[in-house]
DNA sequence: GTTACATATTGACGGACGTCAATATATTGA
DNA sequence: TCAATATATTGACGTCCGTCAATATGTAAC
């Protein structure tokens, strides 16, 4: 995916508080319809929708729910590929990716 | 300014062509119409004005012409606010920001 | 199968945005 | 001041996109 569709992906509020929800959470559908009061289930079907074409969500059904979690392995290769083509003289993201930094455990 | 803005700054082809152009260099706004062929000079005009009104160029006069340069370090601030938000299981944005990762000198 | 529930798709609407031609503003040099 | 050049602004146009109501699809329990 290019860093112009991934800057699309994310470039709506909405569709940032739902990535949010997502961040080490797995919820289905009506979870997050409930949690973004005033958005109809329409909609968040349409938003996550975008979030999964570009691969920034993780997907799993279990009966008739299907759970999304947010892909933070494709958030740090975007943010790494975009560090590395607006930000070379910054960081030394092109060749080590962002991803080696270690999370202590 | 928000990772929304931030977002929607950088979620056109154009925009992120003509940062391409203003990465490490300073160009005037004719200099970027001549390497961006295609694009009328108005329309570069736009999309600098919203770089510039989301930070992430710098603008320098002399004399009848505007420079423009990328600003890395606010690319750096917003996409280390990304993978703080999106990405906080993956690596230690958090409280040590990206742009301490040391540049090879 | 039928009913109930969860999610996805369709179609329509309105607003946001990228684009350009035309024009305005700003700066320099004569 | 006037002409020339560089950039910014305006106004209009078409397209893209977020949104919802209505409907379709899929899944499970009976």
């Amino acid at each position: 995916m290019s860093s112009v569709t991934f800057a699309k992906a994310i470039a709506d509020e909405n569709r940032q508080r739902i990535m949010h929800l997502l961040c080490c959470n797995w919820l289905c559908v009506n979870d997050v319809v409930e949690q973004l009061d005033g958005v109809s289930q329409p909609t968040v079907s349409h938003h996550l929708s975008v979030l999964r074409e570009a691969g920034l969500v993780h997907v799993r059904r279990d009966g008739r729910q299907v759970y999304y979690s947010l892909n933070q392995d494709e958030m740090v290769v975007c943010c790494g590929r975009l560090m590395k083509r607006f930000a070379p003289e910054r960081t030394q993201v092109a060749d080590v990716p962002l991803a080696l930094i270690p999370v202590e455990s």
